[in-house]
DNA sequence: ACCTGGCACTCACAGTTGACGAGTGCCAGT
DNA sequence: ACTGGCACTCGTCAACTGTGAGTGCCAGGT
């Protein structure tokens, strides 16, 4: 069922005065905003059809029309054009992320970026420590039984735990431990270092072995087991400024929602490796039940052509997806020169 | 002006009853829940009194009274008893607690474990650097130019910077330097640095002087100078529960004065340095405009007597104050006795 | 086949009214 | 010093009404 050219005008119009307006919109106002050169009625008409196809609907009779999610959805795909950002923009992305003295400076620096130029909640992951490579492992001893095991990837992640040693080691052999494991680890992405971690513990003489399985064990388990995903959210303020319209008054389950990092991470988490690509999600189309009246606009970035994480918005279904489409496309891409520069 | 017996009788039960039912209390239903020996009318009269002196108010004629700030700060410095924490309450703070791997998951599993307990939103502070004391320096050679600056402190932060040094500097170099700084910063208050960091440039030979400027001056300026305090935050879904009856609808305003790390530092950053005092701000005791309908529950915890962070919860005026406090208490004892066994 | 003006119809919204009841303040009596 | 009684206030709720925006449909025009 292929709608004609002036019906995909109308959807484009109802869905561009909807989100302005946030009111549901009818055919007299259509015709004087835009130029339709059709009378009132006519687009009745249409309008009847685009509701029976799905596009938009009837808050109650006698009131305007306002998009569905399919609408939106179409509205996407089909009738918008992206809207370059604003010189003011891309220098508030430059000003905000200058001088940024670490990895979570940056993710902190982004997300409130985010959040102030869409004027929604901001979502940013830092970047996967599964995705990531090994650029140094470090041992400082910190009693004779006790080490920190430091771990700094390409990324620019930096983590650290503490490991027991079963029996005291002498600095001078910590140096050595050290040494071994950087040769067998340094470059080798996350993901690929069990083989080579038990490599090292199968080859290592006696002595060391006790050592050597303690910091292996950890290593294992805190770091790459574990895929401890972190997280940096913001803007949550700017869910109450249309709430009573947008969620029926009820931001609780949405807050609640975004407390879960396992969600955040389902919605902006890209599985999608490319970070040239940027997804929506609308509604309905959403798999937390709870963020149901919400849309998701995310991608991945990366310091080169494949993601190491993935930040996005979340707003209501009413929101302006060609600005937001590019905003977050443009910091992503930002984010991601930033990080190859390390 | 002192109050007799009864009349602060009559307040506590006003207290307690509104905070448990959210509804203004008139002179029957307290008669009827508290065993007052008297009738409703010699209620009225004490009411009236306590009215007059700013204990309580109406909202409007013909409803009954609600406690005013002032008469919750009696009620907190007067009237209440510390509840204990049920069994129930011990053992969830320990069955959270168990397992963290590093600060970062310290911090989180606290804040979290706050914002369930209390079902309140909860701040904790991450220790402040400037209370805390140097354990280790570690520089890790990135490129020959390039050096990641490690350091981790006695209360488990660990915080890392890149330095770009002015000219190559070969790795047994680094080694020398690595050592000569941890000799000289090694168990040093971070805010006692300084002139150490001074005295190590200065005395150094020529040949190092310009690779101990760069580090001096990365540890200076990101780290000592800019007191780089960190926060976490949860539970703002739980602002939602009451939001219509206690912010009259617009949490709009506390989300985001919540956003701001600053006026968070504000609230529970603990310029007192003893960990076993509770504060409690109530309502317009509050500096910060836009919380003003809201009060705040704090206490500094540390692995000593002295606090070197800050934590608590923040909710409506008309919140469980001995039970918050309570809480709140017990989940900073635990986390500092958490924090002396590293 | 498509568009248009006209018209009857629907229905949310805002404002009004009146009954109800919770709660008070006051007073006279114990 | 407390109590019962009573008049009074005022917010809440439900029912009702008028208004206006917006629709669907139809008959007529191009």
């Amino acid at each position: 069922m292929a709608l004609d050219e002036r019906k995909l005008e109308v959807l484009r119009a109802i869905v561009e005065d909807y989100v302005a307006t946030q009111e549901p919109v009818g055919s007299r106002a259509l015709v004087e905003r835009h130029q339709l050169q059709v009378s009132p009625a006519t687009i009745r008409n249409d309008m009847a059809i685009l509701e029976d196809e799905g596009y938009i609907r009837q808050p109650h009779t006698s009131a305007g029309r306002v998009p569905t999610d399919r609408g939106y959805r179409l509205f996407v795909d089909k009738l918008s054009t992206i809207k370059p950002l604003s010189p003011a923009e891309r220098r508030a992305i430059e000003r905000f992320m200058l001088g940024a003295v670490d990895l979570d400076d940056v993710v902190h620096r982004t997300v409130r970026l985010l959040a102030q130029l869409t004027r929604q909640v901001a979502v940013v992951q830092y970047p996967s420590l599964a995705r990531s490579a090994v650029r140094h492992l470090e041992l400082i001893p910190i009693s004779t039984t006790r080490l920190m095991l430091v771990m700094i990837t390409d990324t620019g992640r930096v983590e650290q735990r503490l490991v027991e040693l079963p029996s005291p080691v002498p600095d001078t052999e910590v140096n050595q431990l050290r040494q071994a494991i950087n040769e067998k680890l340094d470059g080798v992405r996350l993901a690929d270092t069990p083989p080579l971690v038990q490599a090292l513990v199968d080859e290592a003489d006696v002595r060391r072995r006790a050592a050597l399985t303690a910091i292996s064990s950890v290593l294992l388990e805190t770091l790459v087991e574990r895929t401890d995903e972190r997280i940096a959210l913001a803007g949550t303020a700017n869910l109450a400024r249309g709430a009573l319209l947008d969620f029926h008054g009820s931001l609780r389950p949405i807050l609640e929602a975004l407390e879960e990092e396992v969600v955040l991470l389902k919605l902006i988490g890209s599985t999608e490796p490319d970070p040239s690509v940027t997804r929506v999600l609308i509604g309905d189309e959403n798999e937390i039940e709870h963020l149901r009246s919400t849309s998701v606009v995310s991608t991945g970035y990366g310091p080169g052509s494949t993601a190491v994480g993935g930040m996005g918005v979340l707003g209501p279904t009413r929101m302006d997806y060609p600005g937001t489409i590019a905003t977050v496309g443009a910091v992503a891409r930002y984010v991601g020169e930033l990080l190859a520069q390390n």
